[in-house]
RNA sequence: GCCACCCUAGCUCAGAUGGUAGAGCAGCCGAUUCGUAAUCGGCAGGUCGAGGGUUCGAAUCCCUUGGGUGGCUCCA
């Protein structure tokens, strides 16, 4: 190494003298690597960064291309850059504030009294790609802070100057592409026209950092891929979640419908009863498996239980109250005062411990208006809530239980990929600080004993006390929560909950709350998405339909119906007189597992022709042999069947 | 709650610039009696989410309101 040279270097292992302050892009090309061209950063040890970054140190150097995670992100946050470029050719009276790349694209805030239309959209999407086909070049520069503040002041840009002068550092880098400034941290693409396959999505308002109190801008989503292809796959993707939508699919499948005169509260009909009655016959068959007690407690309580419980002071906004007696009544938006009331009916012993309260009970949640959306958010739910009441020796163990039952159940619907979050104290709750220490320590200590891999969300955790969510990517790779445990030292507290321990002494119990679908109207809407509608046997509203060929088969038909009810599987005959494909189309399309063809050969035999949804027609067989080869698939909670 | 958009028959959707509603599917009736994803014909169905306004005239323009959608904030 000379005094004016550095050594540079690439991961496999070729290298190579440059001058101190050779770009990247040359130090690459001396360093004989090909597909400099193809590169639109490069990774410096742990950094991202541009192409023409001078190199002032002796460095390994990786090309980032558009297909690598890290170069997609470049990519996106170029096309944020270039959707605020064409915003501010096309209305310069706009002010820019912060674009950064999301999961799965970009987005910009924008200040501007008009809002955008979406007309405005496709005018700005196509000015981006003018701005892209002149393929202008993006270049770096370094200012100092009170320097970037006067230049943006003047620019009129008064939310990058107060972001300026949120920024501790002295120097701050600026981007410029043609007569488009930006403050930005970068990197970037060398060039606009490295940006071929972006779309512009959606426009929304946000409030200014993120916060309500603030004015609020407008949003502009958009993505953008390495191709045009993957873009386009992409919007496909969008497509299918479009057509899996549980909205959509519980229209069509005569699921459940809602209605203004109880907004967010849905309507079950009786298909989507039985998918809804069959979840909760599950989760009773583990209760039974796991030592649980079902209880059931009343819709409206009085007030003064939520004082003590601490809802009233942490929860009112989303509570529904009325008045009777003169006295204040509150309808339950938890089951957990309800339970600790049963707790303290009478004395507990240790031999009591753990007492597990199951309750299906219906919920009912105030949420804001524009918050709720489909049966993922409703103001009516029931969930498979339970609260544990147990020895503080004992939360281990039942915590550890509690995580064996919620990974069985997502195992079983085939949500194999889960995401693990331990929330802690929360700015808004309850109970002492030493307290809340313990509990946090509990549960990481739970977590990582099992070898369960966890991310910390701070403040996340309920106002009463920890939690560890329960996360899961459906069949579309979207995250959505289900289940939860959370410890709760406060109430029993609250409650003045004891029992007598081995001593003979008075004891206080620790409270777990846990679910493990969440409310059962959410995991509905998650697994429907899921599996596209395509429930497994043992959820399907209807089993097995059977079809007649031509009336002539509709006495044995009937008798076969009746066969099946009384072996306990639920089945419906299609007699219309229609075609066999158009009977056969609508079962399919009506998602009914195994369809039964009975035609003249089948009445003569004393057999049915099965045909499984998606799968076509199967071998003709007898009635009994045919129950007995779906009998166990068609019992609550038999594995398979889900993708 | 905030921002934007949407609401026309049970469903999906047509109905530039204001002249008072239309299709497909579903439904009903009839014909057809058929072998694994749509048989043919006919009939009926809407105070265009609701209320108010502008206008000779409103599904269409304006205001208010309800519901929904996408976001933001929230999700104890």
């Amino acid at each position: 190494m000379t005094d004016d040279g550095i050594r540079v270097a690439l991961p496999s292992g070729a290298e190579a003298f440059v001058a101190r302050g050779t770009t990247a892009a040359d130090a690459l090309r001396a360093l004989g690597e090909r597909r400099v061209g193809e590169a639109i950063a490069v990774k410096v040890g742990d950094h991202v960064l541009d192409l023409s970054r001078g190199l002032v140190a002796d460095a390994t150097l990786a090309p980032v291309f558009p297909d690598s995670p890290e170069g997609l992100d470049v990519l996106r946050h170029s096309s944020a850059h270039l959707l605020a470029h064409a915003v501010k050719r096309l209305f310069p009276n706009t002010q820019v504030t912060i674009g950064p790349v999301i999961e799965s694209g970009f987005y910009y805030d924008f200040k501007r009294a008009q809002p955008f239309t979406p007309e405005d959209l496709e005018r700005i999407e196509a000015t981006m790609r003018e701005l892209a086909s002149e393929n202008i070049p993006v270049s770096r520069r370094e200012m100092r802070r009170a320097e970037a503040i006067a230049l943006f002041r003047e620019m009129g840009e008064h939310y990058k100057v107060e972001i300026i002068e949120g920024i501790p550092e002295d120097h701050v880098s600026l981007y410029t592409q043609g007569d488009f400034t930006d403050l930005c941290r970068g990197p970037h693409v060398p060039s606009t026209g490295r940006l071929r396959a972006f779309k512009l999505t959606s426009v929304a308002g946000a409030y200014w950092r993120g916060d309500e109190r603030n004015e609020m801008l407008q949003r502009i989503y958009g993505t953008a891929f390495p191709t045009p292809k993957q873009l386009k796959e992409h919007l496909a993707l969008l497509e299918e979640a479009k057509r899996r939508d549980h909205r959509r699919l519980g229209r069509e499948l005569d699921l459940f419908s809602f209605h203004p005169e109880a907004p967010a509260s849905p309507f079950f009909h009786p298909k989507g009863a039985i998918v809804y009655n069959t979840l909760v016959a599950y989760i009773r068959d583990l209760y039974r498996e796991f030592g649980y007690d079902e209880v059931l407690t009343p819709q409206i309580l009085d007030v003064e239980l939520w004082k003590r419980s601490g809802h009233y002071e942490n929860y009112r906004e989303n509570m529904y109250f009325t008045e009777a007696d003169e006295r204040q009544m509150a309808v339950k938006p938890m089951n957990c005062p309800s339970h600790c009331l049963l707790y303290a009916d009478g004395k507990r012993s240790y031999r009591d411990l753990p007492l597990r309260l199951a309750d299906f009970g219906r919920l009912h949640r105030y949420e804001r208006s524009g918050v709720t959306a489909g049966l993922t958010r409703v103001r009516s739910f029931s969930q498979d809530d339970a609260h544990i009441f147990c020895a503080p020796e004992q939360i281990d163990a039942e915590v550890t239980s509690v995580v064996e039952m919620i990974f069985r159940t997502y195992d079983l619907f085939g949500f194999s990929e889960r995401r693990i979050y331990l929330g802690t104290r929360p700015e808004r709750s309850i109970g002492d600080a030493a307290t809340w220490e313990r509990a946090e320590r509990t549960l990481r200590e739970v977590l990582k004993r099992r070898g369960i891999a966890f991310e910390v969300h701070p403040g996340e955790g309920a106002f009463y006390g920890p939690k560890i969510d329960f996360c899961i990517l459906d069949a579309m790779r979207r995250e959505w929560q289900l289940g939860t445990v959370q410890l709760d030292f406060s109430l029993p507290e609250r409650f003045d909950l004891h029992f007598i321990n081995r001593e003979g002494k008075e004891e206080r119990p620790v409270m777990i709350h846990r679910a493990l679908l969440g409310s059962i109207e959410r995991f509905m809407a998650i697994l429907l998405e899921h599996c596209a509608g395509d429930f497994p046997l043992w959820l399907a509203p209807v089993q097995v339909r059977l079809i007649t060929v031509t009336d002539q088969q509709q006495a044995y038909a009937q008798q076969v119906v009746a066969t099946l009810r009384a072996s306990g599987l639920r089945a419906e005959a299609d007699l219309r007189n229609e075609k066999l494909g158009y009977k056969i189309r609508e079962a399919e399309l009506q998602k009914v597992p195994i369809v039964l063809v009975i035609g003249e050969k089948e009445v003569a035999a004393q057999t049915v022709a099965p045909r499984r949804r998606g799968a076509g027609a199967l071998p003709a067989s007898d009635l009994p042999s045919f129950i007995a080869s779906i009998a166990t698939e068609a019992r609550p909670g038999a594995p398979g069947g889900v993708p």
